[in-house]
RNA sequence: GCGCCUGUAGCUCAACUGGAUAGAGCACCGGCCUUCUAAGCCGGGGGUUAGAGGUUCGAGUCCUCUCAGGCGCGCCA
């Protein structure tokens, strides 16, 4: 409807243009807004006051002659200056009407657009190293990167989802030697476990699984692995037992733990998600980069076009010549590369794979990386405008009014599995969309537990659930139900509770689209509260099943379409929608 | 110290990305069930948008400074 609007004011602006006014202004660029006063009718244009400065002129002046030449057409009833120059639209009943018919002819495509053109994108999210489970602060981009996608391909994207996962480096390596001891421990060695090796208790059945399905094989008995008296900081006694490890096991043993950790972690962390609802498309492995030799040719062909160079034993990139605010290592004195050289090779992958649009979502504390990682994607010759990084603000997590600390590393968190079980997929999923990303979020357990039944997400799914109870009575009390085709069978609908929903329902689709191409998709979830609201205030001031079979007919069918958009809505958000509650 | 994010009702947050009288939910007060689910509806109180300047027809939104909180500034990932 917004662009019907907007092709009526190009119109009338054309032939003022012919006239005296100069009109310097694109079709689309004709803001044309839902107001949030119904004194304001239904929608409103700032379009004379903008061009009333460029041409010097009173902008109600101007207002009312570009309504005059408005061509006329039977959804607006008539239009009206106000303010200092906005000029407001007032739909007829009709033009509300309509909108059932429409949403129940389109079905599950009401709310779809083509504003993506099929652009190929992908969305890269999670990405949480395979060292443990997924925690609380994972759960909240693991939210919004769904709602994302799926928002994104309802605006007519070609989306992928996708979830690097850093199989290779120094934590897989402490997640390794830490199971090692573990299993070690199974076989009655004591074991002054470090404090900075992985604690949680997830580590033990990894080392179970081990001693089930490997029996000794694993055992070596060499003092110098238990000795803990050297003087060596604890990270360094760390990496001197990884050394140790690596060398007594050999490469294929110490391969074989090392993979039945990583495959372990994955299957907890997919099975956490799949419980969470959401899915992948594609599982993206950083040591598949350094096997197929993809981070060296990716290396070389920094070198090749200088933007390496050497010093103190290290290999630079120079990313301080496209904005960082100074040059990074990608090979260290050690001869090992960096976890940024493989992400430069990774995202390289992400164009080579011919993704037009590509959008990571990172956790804000990876703020201080997006400089170098589009430096990267430069030198490359990628434009770095094609690249989308979204960050999402930390969840701190509270108990009561007790903050929690959050390490993986100590194992002290709550998992995003707990949390599922203790509040259920969809209040969880509702809850971390709910406020902007940008914002910082409290997570307070206590309440999430407490509240769950006053919890938002109810709200709308009892609207939902109240719908579907209203065609069960239906059923029983055997009244009859002829779903409207013609719009003149609607005329009924002109209460203002009516008008009020069908008003609402004719926003979804703008919402869609805004909530997509800005990546906000807690507006979605205030606009389904909204939609909600007008369904619980209409279904308490007016009875549905009724005698009369017009009027019966005419409001079923208008319920049944607000309980189509909600679920789509719902839907979109990762949160069902029972039929009864 | 530098950079990024944030600051809106007692609490948790919105405000269609510069629009009209800043809105919801909790909490508080008062009404509504012999009628399709009261997990609901209706009404009420509650604000110097952290503070001070500036930009313009118009600022919670943009610019500058101050204050407060979070995060980041590795040859970690």
């Amino acid at each position: 409807m917004k662009k019907q609007l907007q092709t009526l004011l190009y119109q009338s602006l054309e032939v003022l243009e012919s006239d005296e006014v100069e009109v310097s202004i694109e079709k689309n660029d004709i803001k044309i807004e839902h107001t949030r006063d119904p004194s304001h009718g239904e929608f409103a244009t700032n379009i004379a006051m903008l061009l009333a400065k460029k041409n010097k002129c009173n902008p109600r002046e101007l207002a009312k002659k570009i309504s005059i030449n408005l061509p006329k057409t039977d959804f607006i009833e008539h239009t009206e200056i106000a303010g200092p120059g906005f000029i407001n639209f007032f739909l007829s009943k009709n033009a509300y009407q309509s909108i059932v018919l429409e949403i129940l002819e389109k079905g599950k495509k009401y709310g779809t657009s083509k504003a993506g053109k099929n652009k190929s994108t992908l969305v890269e999210f999670v990405s949480a190293n395979p060292t443990g489970p997924l925690h609380i602060g994972h759960g909240r981009g693991a939210a919004y990167g769904a709602a994302i996608c799926n928002l994104l391909k309802k605006t007519g994207y070609d989306v992928r989802s996708e979830y690097y996962v850093n199989d290779s480096g120094r934590q897989m390596n402490i997640l390794t030697v830490s199971t090692w001891l573990r299993y070690m421990e199974l076989f009655g060695e004591k074991i002054n476990f470090p404090d900075n090796a992985y604690q949680g208790n997830y580590i033990k059945d990894i080392a179970s699984e081990l001693k089930e399905k490997y029996s000794d094989k694993f055992i070596f008995s060499n003092n110098k692995i238990f000795d803990n008296s050297s003087n060596q900081s604890s990270d360094e006694k760390l990496d001197t037992l990884i050394d140790l490890c690596m060398n007594e096991l050999g490469e294929e043993k110490y391969g074989v733990i090392h993979k039945t950790c990583l495959n372990s972690i994955l299957l907890i962390i997919k099975n956490d998600l799949c419980s969470f609802g959401v899915e992948f498309d594609n599982w993206y492995s950083e040591n598949s980069l350094i096997e197929n030799m993809e981070l060296n040719k990716c290396i070389s062909t920094l070198e090749n076009k200088s933007w390496i160079y050497e010093k103190d034993g290290a290999k630079w990139f120079r990313s301080s010549k496209h904005g960082d605010v100074k040059d990074r290592v990608l090979v260290r004195e050690n001869g090992q590369s960096t976890y940024f050289a493989s992400d430069i090779a990774y995202h390289k992958s992400k164009f080579e794979r011919q993704y037009k649009k590509i959008i990571n979502i990172w956790g804000a504390d990876h703020h201080g990386y997006t400089d170098r990682i589009n430096a990267s994607m430069e030198a490359l010759g990628y434009p770095s405008k094609n690249l989308e990084i979204l960050l999402v603000q930390f969840a701190a997590l509270f108990r009561g009014k007790k903050k929690l600390q959050m390490s993986t590393r100590s194992g002290e968190f709550i998992t995003l599995k707990e949390l599922v079980t203790e509040v259920g997929k969809d209040a969880a999923r509702f809850f971390y969309i709910m406020r902007k990303s940008e914002q910082h979020l409290d997570f307070d357990i206590e309440l999430a537990k407490s509240e769950s039944n006053d919890n938002p997400v109810y709200y709308i799914q009892y609207a939902h659930a109240r719908i579907c109870s209203v065609f069960r009575q239906m059923k029983e009390k055997n009244y009859s139900f002829i779903q409207i085709k013609k719009l003149s069978d609607l005329s009924v609908l002109d209460d203002t509770h009516e008008i009020k929903l069908l008003s609402s329902l004719a926003k979804y689709p703008d919402v869609i689209e805004n909530a997509a191409i800005s990546y906000e998709p807690h507006q979605l979830a205030y606009y389904l509260r909204e939609l909600a609201n007008d369904f619980h205030t209409y279904y308490n001031a007016n009875q549905f099943l009724v005698d009369n079979d017009a009027i019966r007919n005419a409001r079923l069918t208008l319920i049944d379409a607000t309980g189509k958009v909600i679920k789509d809505g719902l839907l979109q958000l990762g949160v069902s929608s029972p039929e009864e509650m």
